[in-house]
Formats: structure tokens, sequence, C-alpha cells
DNA sequence: GGTCTATACTTGAGTCGTCAACGATCTTAG
DNA sequence: CTAAGATCGTTGACGACTCAAGTATAGACC
């Protein structure tokens, strides 16, 4: 926080108060943002802001399949909490299970019919709360430079399937 | 996430392309950076974001002390998130209870020398992260234009005592 | 004074995610 | 072929946080 005592000091550049000030807005906004998107989202479709993540990469890859090493890499998540997360999805049946023929090791996740109805449906109402609470906030030329600006933070390790 | 089908489409202005992609790199960067921050927090003094978001509350507090509520409106946690983390702090010695005399059902969360020392240990290479892992992306002017959009976005009922 | 609502805090139960350890399978190199 | 090492996935134990409910106190209005 600290901006009680840094207002007034910001443009020296030397200080770190620049940095915290966006750093701790950025804390703030996320989880602000997060808590009433993920509320809405859970009301509305009984889904995780997590659940919605794997939904969408599922979605957009071919065959609406995707090995769970690489929705964990896609969505930042640990291989067991993509675990988890699928176990979720498998038992409302929106994600099915397939095992890989050339590797024993490897099981896809699936969408299932119903999970991709499940998805088309959460998703037109979550892409209006993410435009209500996050973009309606900016310009489009905005949009597209706070895309750029944190296009450049480290992403830790992203795999090449990873689109972002 | 969507940007494998959208890439090219961003400048329309109509579609919600531009809002995603930036939201999307948003909720990334918000998980690679926290991370990376707390893995090193943790590792390095044994606190949680959390927890040293908490510790700065009270170290730019009036006589290092906030009532419990107040802590959890600037933090944007619960009351009963706050109540366990205090519950932590209080254990390792950072922090004591105070009751208050002129209101019996607020307890006054006050840092101890003790917690005054850890954070000031813990400060410096906090700061020293979050400027090589956040800050060092970007330039002054950058900084301070994040800082800005990122102080249009909603943060929820922040109260009066809350200085962001 | 007595009742009614709002506020401060705590507690029990549950969710979501982590890490560490494990079994299984693939790959590579001798 | 076989041993060594990497990769994929699951599981158990645990941590951080939430929500719903409960207790205690404060303030306001009759």
């Amino acid at each position: 926080m600290s901006s009680q005592v840094l207002s007034g000091q910001t443009q020296t550049g030397l200080l770190h108060g620049d940095a915290d000030v966006a750093w701790v807005r950025f804390l703030r906004a996320h989880a602000a943002i997060t808590r009433e998107l993920s509320a809405r989202l859970e009301a509305g479709h009984g889904l995780t802001l997590s659940d919605f993540d794997v939904l969408v990469q599922l979605y957009h890859a071919p065959g609406h399949s995707l090995r769970r090493v690489d929705i964990a890499r896609a969505v930042l998540l640990t291989a067991s909490g993509i675990t988890r997360l699928l176990d979720g999805l498998e038992r409302a049946g929106w994600v099915e299970k397939r095992s890989c023929d050339t590797d024993a090791r490897v099981s896809y996740a699936v969408l299932t019919k119903a999970g991709l109805e499940k998805f088309e449906a959460a998703r037109v109402a979550h892409h209006g709360d993410i435009a209500e609470l996050f973009g309606s906030r900016f310009s489009a030329e905005e949009r597209t430079q706070i895309a750029e600006l944190l296009g450049r933070l480290p992403l830790a390790e992203t795999s090449p399937s990873c689109s972002v």
C-alpha cells in the first residue's frame, strides 16, 4: 500500500514508489474483480473462474481435446490442481477422459456435447461481466495498450501450446 | 482466452476481443507474478503475501494499530479471513490484540516490536522482488500510467479509511 | 428502560489450490 | 536389452480463504 505516505513523489524514478502503487492497484483490482466475476459465474452457471478458463482452452483446442499437462500450462495451475478441477467437470458430465493410443501416460480431457453447450451458455454472460467490470473502464486504445503492457510480464514458462 | 482465433482483429472496437485479451493477460500475469512473489516471500521470511499486506497496513497506521474490520477492508479480505490471518501473526509474536475502551466489540491489531522489525526486514527484499518482476518491465511513465488505468477499476466498497 | 437493527468479531464446515511423494510409462544410451 | 532419467498423472496432507451462522456489543427510537 504505502500510498498514504507516497503521494506526491511519483515520477522521481529512483524510489520504488511508482512500482508499488501500480503493483498494489494491480493486486487490489484483481481481488475485487475476480471476487465479483466469480460470484456471478458461480451463481449463474455453477462454474469457477478456473473451470471456465479450462473450458475455454478445451473449446478452442482441436477436437475440443487437450492433454492435462497442456491445460495446466495454459491456465497456470499445477498438474494436481488440474486433476482435481477436471474431476469436478467430469462428475458434472462436461468433460470426458480419453486415453492416448501412442502414449499410455497421457490422458486427454475432451469436451462433451453437454460441456460445449454449458460453455457457450456461460460464455455470453461471462464476457458481458468482463466487459462491464473491466473493459468498459477503458477505451479501445487503452485496452490494447493494457494488453501490450501486461504482455511484457513474465508468464512463467509458457509452453508453445499456450496462445496468450 | 480466444486469442488463437482473435489475433488480427484487435481495434474493431465492437467485439469483446480487446477486453478479453487484456483481461486474460491480467489474470495470467497475476497468477504468474504472485506465485513467484509469494514463493520468495515465504522462503525468505515465512510470510504470505496477505501477511505482508496486513503488516504494511499496520506499519503505516497511526500507533501501528488498526481495527480488524479496517484491515479487512483495506486488503480486501473477509472479516473471518482476517481473524485467521492475525491468528497466525499473533502466534508468531508479530502482532498483539488490544481491546478498545470505547467500544467493547472492536479489538485492535497492534504491531509488536518484533513485528515491526520483521516487516522492515521483509520489506526490502519484497520491494526488490516487486521491482524485478513487475516494475522493471516498465518505464516510470508507463508505471504511473498503469497505476492510473488500474485505479479506474472497481475496488468493491472501498471504505474511507482505505488509501488506495 | 426495552426492543430493534446494525456492527465487530469468531467459529465450523467446506472449497480450491499447493507441495511432496508415488506409480506408471516413455526415451535414451550404453 | 536393460538401466537411468525424464514426463504424465494421481493421491494425501495441508494451507488460505470463503460463507453461513452465532455471540456480543452499540446505538436509536418508542
